[in-house]
DNA sequence: AGTTTGACCCGGACGC
DNA sequence: TGCGTCCGGGTCAAAC
């Protein structure tokens, strides 16, 4: 599912295949992906060009030429690049014709993926109440701290909170617990000042590392699939049977109403 | 009043 | 084949 990488991928991908093309029609299918009224999306989107390609969190932003398209992936969305003579498939939700002759379509299977429109802004510092980007100097010590301070809840569903920060979700929560040897039930209060170094630190390095494979995976998958959003992961305990540093049997459980992934012999709680 | 929990939206996967 | 159940990101309402 993608998380802050691999709408990072899906947007570069983007942008290389489709800036500045125009918006000729649109074909809405699946009505609830437009949040706001459907003529209205229309009206404004036709004879808009696709002008520049941002990211805040998992959210897609895509500035036109008068107006800002956001897109969420939620679950299983995917944007394909095809030409007009390949046949609809069954999950596609949304057609923008394009003035290539090709066309860009959003896929979900889910159909929990969304679409709307905001005006343009210089900042998308305040969009959504979304917290700091991972890797933005906002994203500090002090600012941990003074999030955290009284934070009784797990540290694992904080890490998914989008308020504390932009983009984790649950597959890079247990990889960034993980990496800074911290039980994913530790109440988010009780992390040290080298804890939050290390979260910070390993945050970053985890989701760029992520970002480098997406990028390298995809590129041989948009020849032939368009942008698919798929990539590859280096897991070191999401989904794995054992711990790849003590050889440990990886405990499956349940925090937040979320599955967890965690060696109980590396990760301590505090 | 601020924080936290839970339902909801969906359909594929899986178990019986 | 056919049910029933589980899963999950973000939003919003309800409960604490």
């Amino acid at each position: 599912m993608p998380e802050l990488p691999e709408v990072q991928t899906v947007l570069d991908t983007l942008e290389t295949k489709i800036k500045d093309c125009k918006i000729e029609k649109i074909k809405i299918i699946y009505k609830p992906i437009v949040s706001c009224n459907e003529t209205t999306f229309k009206r404004k989107l036709l004879n808009q060009h696709f002008r520049s390609f941002k990211r805040r969190g998992k959210y897609l932003l895509f500035e036109m030429d008068d107006i800002t398209l956001v897109s969420h992936l939620r679950m299983e969305g995917k944007y394909f690049i095809l030409d007009e003579s390949v046949p609809l498939s069954k999950h596609d939700h949304v057609i923008f014709y394009l003035d290539n002759g090709k066309q860009l379509r959003y896929n979900d299977v889910r159909k929990f993926g969304r679409m709307e429109l905001i005006e343009k802004k210089d900042d998308y510092s305040d969009f959504k109440d979304l917290g700091p980007e991972p890797f933005s100097d906002k994203f500090s010590v002090s600012y941990c701290k003074e999030y955290l301070k009284d934070k009784k809840g797990p540290i694992k569903q904080t890490l998914l909170d989008q308020s504390f920060v932009a983009g984790i979700g649950n597959i890079y929560a247990d990889e960034i617990l993980f990496a800074i040897k911290v039980d994913p039930r530790t109440p988010s209060d009780k992390l040290n000042d080298q804890d939050l170094k290390n979260l910070i630190r390993s945050t970053r390095t985890i989701l760029k590392k992520a970002i480098k494979a997406g990028g390298t995976t995809i590129r041989s998958y948009t020849s032939s699939l368009g942008v698919t959003g798929r990539f590859q992961l280096s897991l070191k305990v999401h989904t794995m049977k054992n711990c790849p540093e003590c050889g440990a049997e990886i405990i499956k459980t349940v925090v937040g109403s979320r599955g967890t992934y965690y060696c109980p012999v590396c990760q301590k709680g505090r």
